[in-house]
RNA sequence: CGGGGCAUGGCGCAGUCUGGUAGCGCAUCUGCUUUGGGAGCAGAGGGUCGGGAGUUCGAAUCUCUCUGCCCCGACCA
């Protein structure tokens, strides 16, 4: 295409709505334009990346032998009522009347939708396995949408749906389109992880989500690369308790005037944070309860709410009602001579000689041992966040912790919606079954933001290539006063126009610096500049936007690099 | 939902406290000169200051109200 013919309008400045460097560079660039919170155009440049996103994504379905289809963005009620989602899924649900009062919703997701064509259309196990898919605007009408079209209301998402006749076979599906998604993601160009998202569960429930690695992620994920263990830091369990060793220090009463949290604490005991422990006072499901954690570890709320003493959903106690259950504000409090339960972290309880509040206003005490001077209560629990450096719980090396960005979720069902919904087929012998179904997405328009904040630098955007919206911008320099180079320019652009390349030509009369700034802001990946200068000794001048440095290069040699012969 | 902030040409901002009828940079258009890292000069178009109500001779500026947008918050002991 022609930079002249595209509508093309970058940004020198920030917009100030926008937060992370993805939504800055995808407003910068034109990429998208805001239309109210949440909800955005995409504009050409913008569609031609989200094109290349779903191109493979399609192309990674078919080839599992998913079918392709395409559902209603607006549904009934009735179908949400009956499978109890109508009043669960609460306001993020968006809701209207048509002309007759019925009500309707603008679909978040489509079990509902696919559980009723699969009911109309799916007779016998002759019909099964078989899965749909569609590309395809959701709606959620999210509390706090942010960061573009990383946390949009409205959104592309690829969601697919398969139906089995029984628990392996769902698995064998699941396990394709797991593959499918590893290919899609690869092919992308993009750096990733699954992860378990669901490893604590019993049964075969299984589920993994698809991570974008990013610093500026919203999710944590323990990995280790020696065994290939991979899971949201949520879920990831941390070490049994180790062996304690004895006591050897005694007791001690130390003044703490001040110190309100574990770092002052620490401070005036002149201890490490990993030798002082944190009590915090949750809400129980009978009375408040003590939670006892080593004071360099954060609690887990997902782990917390499975023990049975402690109410869901987790709720620290007010300084107040702190007060009435420990005698000591928050900051002050310990594990010793409560009468409320205690619960101690694995970790915490491998502790010996350890400091803690001493439940009274700045003061703590040294030198505590479980058993000797606290009660620990009854077991250790896993209650804590793990951290860079636990042991995997595959045993084969330690966890590294990095960020990402989910950008897709698969899920086994079960029987869930089959049976809800009453789709049934027909078994060998004739009984009517309910199908095991699994369910898959992809967010289509977040990995666009994901890649970005993955692949940019101080410049603009550093598309993956098969990503790009071109893959390479020829750039001829002043070619309104050299025929030579505006011919040069001209012909390589047909040339690799026939041999089918992603190609833009900049034939605006712009000067150099302005078209080099746009070429970098847009990411194309091979840039090749034309001017008179190199021109003389038939060179171009090529450079890739990853690596940056120049190379001058006789026009066969562009050709090759660019994979045209 | 709770807390905070903002709303002035397409974008980024000043002006608001101390009312007097709107300004700067970028972008856009015209002309000339320039031309290998977002050119220079000259000129031009474009906003009635988020909406409404009020105070006042007079409101972007003060008051009330509505709306929209952005940020923070569900690990603090």
């Amino acid at each position: 295409m022609r930079v002249s013919q595209v509508h093309i309008r970058t940004l020198k400045e920030d917009p100030s709505e926008a937060e992370i460097v993805s939504h800055k560079l995808m407003l910068r660039t034109g990429m998208i334009r805001r239309l109210t919170s949440g909800i955005f155009t995409w504009m050409p440049i913008g569609l031609r990346v989200l094109r290349k996103v779903e191109a493979i994504v399609r192309e990674e379905m078919n080839a599992i032998g998913a079918q392709e289809l395409l559902m209603p963005a607006v549904q009934p009620a009735e179908l949400w009522q009956e499978s109890g989602r109508w009043d669960k899924y609460g306001p993020l649900l968006l809701r209207a009347k048509d002309r007759h009062e019925r009500d309707y919703c603008v679909g978040p997701t489509h079990e509902e939708v696919i559980s009723d064509v699969a009911r109309r259309e799916l007779r016998s196990y002759k019909d099964l396995p078989t899965s749909f898919y569609q590309i395809q605007t959701k709606f959620r009408d999210e509390i706090r949408p942010r960061f573009g079209v990383m946390r949009s209301r409205e959104f592309i998402m690829k969601d697919a749906y398969s139906f089995d006749l029984d628990e392996d076979k769902m698995a064998a599906s699941y396990d394709a389109m797991s593959l499918a998604y590893h290919r899609a993601f690869e092919r992308m160009g993009l750096k990733f992880r699954a992860v378990d998202a669901d490893s604590g569960e019993i049964g075969g429930a299984r589920s993994e989500e698809f991570h974008v690695l990013a610093e500026s992620g919203e999710d944590a994920i323990a990995y280790c690369d020696a065994d290939n263990y991979a899971a949201n830091v949520e879920l990831t369990p941390a070490p049994e308790p180790d062996t304690r060793p004895e006591p050897s220090a005694a007791i001690a009463r130390v003044e703490t005037p001040g110190a309100k949290t574990i770092e002052d604490a620490a401070n005036a005991l002149n201890l490490p944070v990993d030798k002082v422990v944190k009590t915090l006072i949750l809400a129980g499901t009978d009375s408040p309860v003590a939670v006892v954690l080593r004071g360099d570890h954060t609690l887990n709320a997902v782990k917390a709410s499975k023990h049975p003493l402690i109410a869901t959903p987790l709720t620290m106690l007010e300084p107040g009602d702190v007060v009435k259950a420990t005698g000591a504000p928050p900051g002050s409090v310990g594990p010793m001579g409560l009468d409320i339960p205690v619960i101690v972290d694995n970790a915490a309880w491998g502790l010996a000689d350890f400091a803690c509040g001493a439940n009274e206003k700045f003061v703590h005490l040294t030198g505590v041992n479980w058993g000797r001077d606290a009660d620990p209560g009854s077991m250790p629990f896993d209650l804590r966040n793990v951290v860079e450096g636990d042991p995997s719980p595959r045993g084969g090396g330690t966890l590294s912790i990095a960020r990402g960005i989910e950008v897709g979720h698969i899920f086994q069902l079960g029987r869930k919606y089959s049976e809800a919904m009453d789709v049934s087929v027909q078994d060998e012998s004739g009984q009517s079954v309910a199908p095991f179904m699994g369910c898959y997405g992809i967010g289509i328009t977040r990995i666009v933001g994901a890649a970005i904040e993955q692949n940019h630098d101080d410049n603009g955007i550093i598309w993956p290539e098969p990503l790009a919206p071109w893959s390479v911008v020829i750039v001829p320099i002043n070619a309104h006063r050299s025929d030579a180079v505006k011919d040069a320019a001209e012909s390589l652009y047909q040339t690799l126009l026939e041999a089918g390349v992603d190609v833009l030509i900049d034939d605006r009369d712009s000067r150099p610096g302005a078209k080099f700034a746009d070429a970098e802001l847009l990411g194309i990946p091979h840039r090749v500049v034309i001017g008179d200068r190199g021109l003389a000794d038939g060179d171009f001048e090529y450079q890739y936007r990853r690596k940056g440095e120049r190379e001058m290069l006789k026009r066969d040699a562009i050709l090759s690099r660019l994979g045209v012969e």
